[in-house]
DNA sequence: TTGACAGGCAAGTGGCTACTTGCCTATAAC
DNA sequence: GTTATAGGCAAGTAGCCACTTGCCTGTCAA
């Protein structure tokens, strides 16, 4: 599977999608944190399965680098990759009050 | 179905985004310019129907809008609501030398 | 009017994927 | 060592979605 494929797909999912806000909101977020915050904050009861599912398909598109310290393990978002949306489709720019 | 929704499925497709691709290149096709083009450079084999309903996926996300005229039906592509993408997950600007 | 051309509508089908369930491994506290 | 905590693996299920198929509507040229 391409890069693209695996980018659109990660962000194609509404959960992944609010993931990322909760990274963006608090980066270094451990699993158990992440389920929390999704339950708390934006109602999704979600298992924890699911979650970490959503996680390492984040993780396999690049939107997410891991980093292990003990028995925990923290998620840290990297929006790089959506850099390839724009490039690829650049954005008209909106010209406000010329 | 939300906005976000609408886009992120849109793009969430190999097709569309090869036909999006295609309007980048030369816009404002029609539906048969699109399936011959999609076919010949790309390889897809796909139904008229098939793109079609492509284009009205990418048209209910707003990332196509349609301009009717006599029996010919123009695409034309609109990048604006990939905006959304970049405000909400902002990309972090890479210093190349700086 | 008749035929060809451009496009639309709707039902059916197969494959992908999000989610669950159950069990397992590893680290840390007691 | 024992228990609790943080996370992982794998199989099964249900729902969604891309694609096909068949037929229909509207426009233009002869």
């Amino acid at each position: 599977m391409d890069a693209d494929s695996e980018l659109f797909k990660a962000i194609g999912d509404a959960t992944r999608r609010t993931i990322l806000d909760e990274l963006i909101d608090r980066d270094g977020q451990t699993l158990f944190e992440i389920c929390g915050r999704l339950a708390m904050k934006h109602g999704l009861a979600s298992t924890r399965q699911a979650i970490s599912q959503h996680l390492a398909v984040l993780e396999q598109a690049g939107l997410v680098h891991t980093r292990r310290q003990g028995r925990y393990k923290f998620h840290h978002i990297d929006t790089g990759p959506l850099r390839s949306i724009v490039e690829r489709w650049p954005i008209d720019r909106e010209e406000p009050n010329p």
